[in-house]
DNA sequence: AATGAATGAGGTTTCATTCAT
DNA sequence: AATGAATGAAACCTCATTCAT
């Protein structure tokens, strides 16, 4: 099923790969609870040393880039399918980020690091930029049909999740009163094109 | 040694509430770089040990929250004016909501505080609600004239203001793609009523 | 006994220099081992927290840079009384010279260091300034008397001792037969004036 | 499937033999930097595995006392040549000695090693050895016609060089003063008789 | 024989907070 | 009231060596 002829790079070692997916996994259980994670911990976790998570990642903050790059991929895949499976161009957008926020509201790390952890968003430039493209075909053909804004940019998406995300991040807020799924809603509409008054 | 009948009258408050300010306004500076600050700096620039930093403040994240409150009582001083001073609703509320991002904009403390130190709200209660209140009454009147959605309440800003301040906080984000002032006016859309479609 | 008008820069508290001393103190035990310390180990010795050793000296480069301006002034304190008290001026620089090797040679933090921690030299340029004035003025006393070869340089002084610090910190060397006093002695008999042959 | 009767001859020697020179070539030049490398580094560079450098030494110790040992080698080669070719006994020892510090110079890894790390001379026992008979001869022929002091052993040579060695590795020392040429001048004037005064 | 993944004991440094002076 | 010295739990990262593949 794999053509040998294929594998330019190392294989890998079995259990290296099974480490590093050990490793990553810890580390989101480990940032899920409030962002904050120590490297001890994470190995701890993944039943390895710390030794063992630096050679796979060079630096905290290329694991947490790590991180980021696959749930970005998660991202591309939603938005891929939503654009070849929903017809109806408004709605493929909408499900797209609506799966996506749900998908972000599962994992507090992400949160965190959408939105202070810049540094981190080095790693995952790749993933980014066709996610981004993605992103574009899906307004273009909402463009298309009038049903947003004629303004609407593939970048005012991150822009604007990376909104809801703080909403998640806040976890209720001061008075236990935000709820990013009501911040949501308001995000979506404010892609709708103006009313005319 | 100490005249005791004095005392009870709290004698040299004026010290102290000298010194109060002047931590403050260096928490406030030390803050206003990246929203990182230690209490050991901020007392050198204040020109007080740490030791009296603590006296006035229990806790940094106290200190934190006092800032907080003291941005909270500039909001409300806007809000007040914007509705005593704008005859029309929805440019009293528009008015409002882009000074106090304005000031925000100004300050990486409070963006981060508002997004991520959620505790700190803890010390900020009153301000807060009574910021609340007032923002309640812009949004009625703005309703009376059907300027805003219907569901739209006194909360939802605070919420919708988070949001707006994650992307100051971002910095320009990944791509230096970010610009609050854009979110802002998304933002803004979002509140008005949804079109008939 | 101590007029105050002269405490300039702060008199310090008592216990904040006794703590100095002790982690001084203890820094020099630690080293004097193997020339290797943690930093954990001298705070434990000197009964006190890491923190406070990074208090009074903000690193470990600057902890040992201090053990060698300490130990720079006791060799200047040799070589001025030297200079003071023996008249015979090659009698004063071998005193000099002998009495500070002796002194090394108890030391094994400061051999190492002499040698190998350059970085260190940094923190102790005063006192190693100040040494090599005396030890000019030593050599151009023995220099008129012909005691001395006539190319001798103060410089020069450091950088023989250089050499025999080397040799007590070899401890012996690989058959045991490297004794630094009799290094020390071929050092002594370099200094003077070349045979007539 | 493993020809055990082939195996008991030492097959494949060669490649082996040449991973080690390999391992010993980088580690030369991953010393010759600072002094300092690392064992994962050399088996880099040598195209090996760290596994592989252990199998060859068992330790990062008996590695350097491996280069240790073939830098005597070459110390050897000159002395006997300098034994062989130079008749003047003076001029044999001292080009021995010049060319030998000349062959350190190049190499701060040996120069490090010579005075710092004294049990890597364990690993280089025999060479040592024989070094010492060479020199001694030389230094007998040089005592017979009245050049050198009555009192130098062969086993001081090593202990001076040390010294030489010492101000070679302080890299230009604290004031950039320290000149190991300038050193080694003094060294050779210390092993000639003593002024008759 | 070779490989390189894994280990984990260090090692240095930071900083919110406490407490003796 | 004020001071700032002291604390010590984290936190990140390195590297000689072992061992499964």
């Amino acid at each position: 099923m794999e053509p040998t002829a294929v594998r330019l790079a190392r294989p890998q070692r079995a259990d290296a790969r099974r480490n590093r997916e050990r490793i990553l996994e810890a580390a989101k259980t480990a940032f899920a609870g409030d962002g904050h994670a120590q490297i001890e911990e994470i190995a701890r976790q993944a039943g390895v040393g710390v030794g063992t998570v630096y050679r796979h990642f060079p630096t905290k903050e290329a694991l947490v880039g790590e991180l980021v790059s696959e749930r970005l991929l998660v991202f591309l895949r939603n938005a891929t399918e939503a654009l070849e499976t929903i017809s109806d161009p408004w709605e493929a957008l909408e499900a797209t980020l609506r799966r996506n926020a749900e998908v972000v509201s599962r994992d507090a790390a992400l949160q965190q690091t959408l939105m202070r952890d810049a540094a981190a968003w080095r790693y995952a430039e790749r993933p980014r930029a066709d996610l981004l493209a993605v992103t574009a075909k899906l307004i273009d053909r909402a463009k298309a049909t009038g049903a947003v804004r004629e303004d609407l940019r593939a970048e005012d998406v991150p822009m604007l999740m990376c909104g809801v995300c703080s909403v998640m991040a806040a976890g209720g807020g001061p008075g236990g009163q935000m709820d990013w799924r009501r911040h949501f809603e308001f995000t979506l509409d404010s892609l709708r094109p103006p009313m005319t008054r």
